[in-house]
RNA sequence: GGGCGCGUAGCUCAGUUGGUUAGAGCGCCUCGCUUACACCGAGGAGGUCAGGGGUUCGAGUCCCUUCGCGCCCA
C-alpha cells in the first residue's frame, strides 16, 4: 500500500542544488514566449525585470539577497500567472573596485599599472575577470535566482560597449556633452575624478582658525593697521583665496567692500566684495573665498567674475601657485603656514570646531574639491523630462514617499561629470589632433582626424563613469542601438527593483537615459527596498563584526530560510533586521510543510479506490476551502500593492494556523472513516494543500518546488489520479490560483466552524487549567439548540479529547448536571464531569470572572449601539456589533444561571 | 538650513481605504515524545500603540504639537 517514505526533516541541503539545476537544465528560467523562435506570440504579455548588476568584483552579501529574494519573487508570481517572463542577468564592471583589485594584486608583485602598461594591465583585469568573476553569478544562483542565463551580459562586453558608444557619440553629436575645467571632487589616492554620489560627508573634530586679511596699502605698526577677521577651516586653501566676501548689509564691514586685502605670506592683493552668500553669525561674518577649492566658493566665484587658482597638485600636495609651500602635503601645508602666519602676527585664534569631511565612499581618503579638466553631460534637459515621467504617471515609485526624493534630486541636478581617471572601463571615444587640434569623435575608432586628415592623433585616455553603461542597462541588455526582437518585445521593461540608495546612482540615470535614447520610460514601476541591517537595527559593517553572511545562513538553515525571512514583515522602502532567529523559525516552516506533504501524501493512500457513492463536504472540508479562497483572494491584492510581506505572513499564518492545526487533525478522523468520505477528505487535502504550494512558491521555491514534485507522483499513482492530470512537470511553471467570486455559503461556514473552535478551545483551556490527564478522554454534556454541536460530536469530541460514546448533546436542560463543571461558548454551554477536582470556591470566581468580562462588553457595545455610531456607521458594520451584542447577552444569561 | 522616516508585548517587527477585543516570531511559564512534524503539539502570562491636543459616531491608522532616534539633500 504505502508505497512512499519521506524522511522526517525536510533536508535542503540535499535538496536545493537539485532542483535548481533541474530548473536550468529543464529551460523554465527562459520566456516562454520567445521573439527569437518561429511560434512567437506578439500578443503575449511579457514581464520584465533588467536585474541590478552586481559588481563583477563582488562576494554575495545580504543586500544581494534582499534584493534577489524580491525579484525572484515577482518572476515567479508573474511567470505563474502565465506573462512571457524575462529576468535578465548580469555584472557590472565596476571600474574603481575592479581596477584596485588588480593594482593590489600587482603592489604584491612588486610592479604597477604605470610599470606594466594600459595594456597589458587591461589584459591582466580581463584575465582577473575571467577566472574570479563568475563567483557573484554562482552565489546568485544559489539564492534560487530564476533568471535566464542564457542572456547573460557584462557591461564591458562587446554589444553593451557598442551601446556606450552609440549613446556617447549621440550625445557628442547633439552638442549635449562637453569638456572643460571644472570644480569636481578628485580623489587624491585614486587620483581620479569621484561622483558627488561618492562622497560621504563625515562629522569630525577639528578647528576653527581665526586670522587677519590685512587692509591693502595700510600704514603703521602692524598690530595698528585695520583688517578683516576671517574664520576658515582650512588655512592652507588661503593659498588659493581670490577674494574675501562680507554680507552686503554688515555694518561692521561695510568700510571694506571694494577695497582690497592681502593674502598672508604670498602677499597677493585680492578684492573684499559683497554676497548675500555670507552668513554674518558664523565665524567673524568675514568669509575667505577660494573658488579653486570649494563648491560654494566656486558659485561666488563664478558670481562675481573672480580668478580661481589651483593651489594643488594631483596628489593634493602644494603646486606653484603655493609660493613657499609647493611640493608640501595638504596638510604639512596647512600646518606650515599656520605656523608663519603666527609668527607674523597675522593669527587671532583657534577654536574647536566640528567639521564636515567630504570622503571617498571608498577607502575613505579625504576628498579634494578641485578644477579640473573632465567630460560633462548637460544634464538639465534629460532632469526635465526624468521628473515629467514619474509626474505625469509614466513611472510609479514604491513607496510612493521616494517620488519627493526623486523630485528634489532632479529638481537641483547639476552636469554630471562623466570622465573618470582609470583604465578599467569604456574609453572616451574622442580623438584629439595633434596638427589641427579638433577633436574627433565616431562610432569606429578613426584612423585620421576627421577636420584635417592627420594621422597624428591620439584617444582621450579616461574612461567613463561606470554609471555611465550601468544607466544603458535595460535597453543595452536587451541588444539596443540594434531593434532586436529582444528589444522590441521586452523592452520596455516592467519592474525597476532596487535598494533606494541607489536611486539617484542608478534609478534617475536609467530614466533619464531610456528617455534619451529610447524615448520610452525602461520600466513602468520602480520599486525600491530598504537596507538589511542586523538584528538589533545596526547597519552592519566588518569593523562593528555583526555582518552576516548570507552564504553561511544558507548552509545553516537552507535558502527558503533565508528569503522567507529577508521577504516576510520587511515593507518597501523600510530597512529590514536580519536575525538568526527569525530565519530558524523560518527554516522550521519549511520543514513544517515538508511534513504536511507527508500527511497528505499518505492520505492519498487512504482512498483507496473511487467510491461508488458521493460524500458532501464536511464542515471542516467548507471550512477551510472557503478561507484558502479568502487567503488567495487577499493575496493577490496585496501582490498588485506591492505589499509581499504581509502576503507571505498570511500564507505562514494560513498554512500553519488553520490547515495545519486544525484541518489536518480533523482530516484524520474523515480519513479513519474510510470509504467516499475519506476519498473526499483525501481530495481536499491534495487540493488545498497544491493551492497552497502554489502560492508559497515565490517565496519559498525549493521546499514547494521539492514536495510538489513528490504530491503530483503519488497522486498520479493514486485513485486521484484524475485530479492531478493537468498538473505541468514542475511547479516553477504551474499555474497562479484564480480568484473566485466569494459565494453565499462561505461565510456562514467559517462562523459556524468558528463556533466550533471555541467550544473546543473552552474545553482544551479547561483541561489544562484543571491538570486534566491529557490521554483521559472526558465525558461531556453540550447543550445546544442549533444543532451544530450533534453534526460537529465526532470533531469536538477528538480535537477535546472526549469520549464520544459518553457525550451526549442535548437540544436543552432544565437544571445543572450534578457534579459538573460548566463552561459557556456563546450560545452552547458544556459540561464536564470534573467537580470533584475542583474547587466550588474557584469555580465560583471563574464564572464571575467570564460573566464580569461579558458584562463589560454588553455595557460597552449597548453604549456604542445607543451612540451616533449605529446611525452613521455602515449598516453591515452595525449589523456585527448588534450580533455580537446577542451573543454576549447569551453567554451572560448562561453564566448567571451557572452561578444561580 | 531644507526634506523624509521611525517610536506598537522583554527583544525584533507586522498592522489594508480610519471600523471598535491590536497580531507574529523569538524569549518566558504549565503540560505533553498521541504513527506528518520535538525544526512539534495544547494551554497561559505579557501592550494606557512615545507624551499632549484636535478632526470623527469611531484614531495605532488622519491633522497639529512636544520629546527621543535615524536617514537623505545642502
Amino acid at each position: 500500500m504505502s508505497t512512499y517514505e519521506l524522511p522526517k526533516t525536510y533536508d535542503f541541503k540535499e535538496t536545493e542544488q537539485r532542483i535548481y539545476k533541474m530548473w536550468e537544465s529543464g529551460g523554465y528560467f527562459q520566456p516562454h514566449n520567445d521573439p527569437n523562435k518561429p511560434d512567437f506570440d506578439p500578443t503575449v504579455k511579457p514581464f520584465v525585470i533588467a536585474i541590478p548588476p552586481p559588481n563583477v568584483t563582488g562576494e554575495l552579501h545580504t543586500g544581494h539577497a534582499m534584493f534577489v529574494s524580491l525579484e525572484d519573487l515577482m518572476i515567479r508570481y508573474h511567470r505563474m500567472k502565465g506573462y512571457s517572463t524575462l529576468w535578465v542577468p548580469g555584472t557590472d564592471h565596476a571600474g574603481i573596485a575592479t581596477q584596485l583589485m588588480v593594482e593590489r594584486q600587482l603592489l604584491k608583485e612588486g610592479t604597477s599599472r604605470e610599470q606594466v602598461g594600459r595594456e597589458e594591465f587591461l589584459r591582466r583585469t580581463w584575465a582577473w575577470k575571467e577566472e574570479k568573476g563568475g563567483l557573484i553569478t554562482q552565489q546568485i544562483r544559489r539564492l534560487g535566482a530564476s533568471c535566464d542565463w542564457t542572456r547573460e551580459r557584462f557591461t564591458l562586453d562587446e554589444g553593451l560597449s557598442r551601446a556606450v558608444r552609440e549613446a556617447f557619440v549621440r550625445l557628442y553629436e547633439a552638442g549635449k556633452i562637453y569638456r572643460g575645467p571644472r570644480l569636481i571632487n578628485w580623489s587624491p589616492g585614486l587620483k581620479t575624478a569621484v561622483s558627488d554620489l561618492e562622497v560621504e560627508y563625515s562629522e569630525e573634530p577639528g578647528t576653527l582658525y581665526y586670522f587677519k586679511y590685512m587692509l591693502a596699502g595700510s600704514e603703521g605698526e602692524p598690530a595698528a593697521r585695520p583688517y578683516i577677521p576671517v574664520a576658515t577651516t582650512r588655512p592652507e586653501t588661503i593659498l588659493g583665496d581670490t577674494a574675501v566676501a562680507v554680507h552686503p548689509e554688515d555694518e561692521r564691514y561695510q568700510q571694506f567692500i571694494g577695497k582690497t586685502v592681502v593674502v598672508p605670506i604670498l602677499g597677493r592683493e585680492i578684492p573684499v566684495i559683497a554676497d548675500e552668500y555670507v552668513e554674518r553669525e558664523f565665524g567673524t561674518g568675514a568669509l575667505k573665498i577660494t573658488p579653486g577649492h570649494d563648491p560654494n566658493d566656486y558659485e561666488i566665484g563664478h558670481r562675481h567674475g573672480l580668478a580661481v587658482i589651483s593651489m594643488l597638485d594631483k596628489e593634493a600636495r602644494v603646486n606653484e601657485n603655493g609660493g613657499p609651500y609647493a611640493g608640501l602635503d595638504r596638510f604639512e601645508a596647512r600646518k606650515k603656514l599656520w605656523a608663519d602666519m603666527q609668527t607674523a602676527g597675522l593669527t587671532l585664534r583657534e577654536e574647536p570646531y566640528t567639521l564636515n569631511v567630504p570622503r571617498s565612499q571608498r577607502g575613505g581618503e579625504i576628498i579634494e574639491p578641485m578644477i579640473s579638466e573632465q567630460w560633462f553631460v548637460r544634464i538639465q534637459e534629460q532632469a526635465e523630462k526624468g521628473l515629467a515621467a514619474v509626474k505625469n504617471g509614466d513611472i510609479r515609485i514604491v513607496p510612493e514617499h521616494f517620488e519627493k526624493v526623486y523630485f528634489n534630486w532632479l529638481e537641483n541636478i547639476q552636469d554630471w561629470c562623466i570622465s573618470r581617471q582609470l583604465w578599467w572601463g569604456h574609453r572616451i571615444p574622442v580623438w584629439y589632433c595633434a596638427d589641427c587640434g579638433q577633436q574627433t569623435c565616431t562610432r569606429e575608432d578613426p584612423t585620421a582626424c576627421a577636420h584635417c586628415g592627420s594621422a597624428n592623433i591620439q584617444q582621450d585616455p579616461d574612461v567613463l563613469d561606470t554609471w555611465f553603461s550601468s544607466g544603458l542597462w535595460p535597453f543595452s541588455t536587451l541588444g539596443w542601438p540594434d531593434e532586436t526582437p529582444d528589444l522590441k518585445y521586452f523592452y520596455p521593461t516592467s519592474y525597476m527593483e532596487t535598494g533606494y540608495d541607489i536611486l539617484f546612482f542608478w534609478v534617475a540615470r536609467m530614466i533619464m537615459s531610456g528617455l534619451e535614447f529610447t524615448e520610452e520610460a525602461p520600466f513602468h514601476t520602480v520599486y525600491l527596498h530598504g537596507l538589511v541591517r542586523d538584528e538589533h537595527g545596526k547597519k552592519m559593517s566588518k569593523t562593528a563584526g555583526n555582518v552576516v553572511d548570507p552564504l553561511l545562513v544558507m548552509d545553516e538553515l537552507g535558502t527558503d530560510a533565508l528569503r522567507f525571512t529577508l521577504l516576510v514583515g520587511s515593507t518597501p522602502g523600510k530597512d529590514t533586521n536580519l536575525g538568526l532567529k527569525k530565519v530558524e523559525a523560518n527554516r522550521n516552516f519549511a520543514n513544517k510543510l515538508w511534513n504536511m506533504g507527508r500527511l497528505v501524501i499518505n492520505a492519498l493512500d487512504a482512498a483507496e479506490t473511487v467510491p461508488g457513492e458521493k460524500a458532501e463536504w464536511t464542515l471542516a472540508d467548507s471550512w477551510i476551502w472557503a478561507r484558502q479562497q479568502q487567503v488567495i483572494r487577499d493575496v493577490e491584492r496585496l501582490f498588485q500593492t506591492f505589499q509581499y510581506g504581509q502576503a507571505g505572513q498570511m500564507l505562514y499564518d494560513f498554512v500553519w494556523s488553520d490547515f495545519a492545526d486544525w484541518y489536518l487533525e480533523i482530516a484524520k478522523q474523515q480519513l479513519n472513516e474510510g470509504g467516499a468520505r475519506a476519498y473526499k477528505t483525501a481530495e481536499t487535502l491534495l487540493r488545498v494543500f497544491d493551492l497552497s504550494l502554489r502560492l508559497l512558491h515565490p517565496f519559498i521555491p525549493f521546499v514547494t518546488e521539492e514536495i510538489w514534485g513528490h504530491l503530483r507522483k503519488a497522486a498520479g499513482q493514486s485513485p486521484l489520479a484524475g485530479l492531478v492530470a493537468d498538473w505541468p512537470e514542475a511547479l516553477i511553471i504551474a499555474r497562479w490560483p484564480e480568484i473566485r467570486e466569494k459565494e453565499d455559503w462561505e461565510e456562514g461556514k467559517i462562523a459556524s466552524f468558528e463556533q466550533v473552535q471555541e467550544v473546543v478551545r473552552a474545553i482544551r483551556n479547561l483541561r489544562a487549567e484543571k491538570n486534566v490527564k491529557p490521554g483521559l478522554k472526558l465525558p461531556a454534556i453540550i447543550v445546544d439548540a442549533s444543532g451544530l454541536m450533534k453534526q460537529e460530536a465526532g470533531v469536538v469530541a477528538a480535537l477535546s479529547n472526549l469520549d464520544q460514546a459518553r457525550l451526549s448533546i442535548l437540544d436543552s436542560l432544565d437544571s445543572k448536571p450534578e457534579g459538573h463543571v460548566a463552561l459557556v461558548a456563546g450560545p452552547i454551554e458544556i459540561f464536564l464531569p470534573l467537580a470533584e477536582m475542583v474547587d466550588p470556591g474557584e469555580e465560583r470566581a471563574r464564572l464571575s470572572k467570564e460573566l464580569g468580562e461579558a458584562e463589560s462588553h454588553i455595557e460597552r457595545l449597548e453604549k456604542l449601539l445607543g451612540s451616533d455610531f449605529a446611525n452613521k456607521a455602515p449598516a453591515q458594520l452595525v449589523q456585527k456589533e448588534r450580533d455580537k451584542l446577542a451573543v454576549y447577552k447569551e453567554s451572560a444569561e448562561k453564566l448567571r444561571a451557572q452561578l444561580g
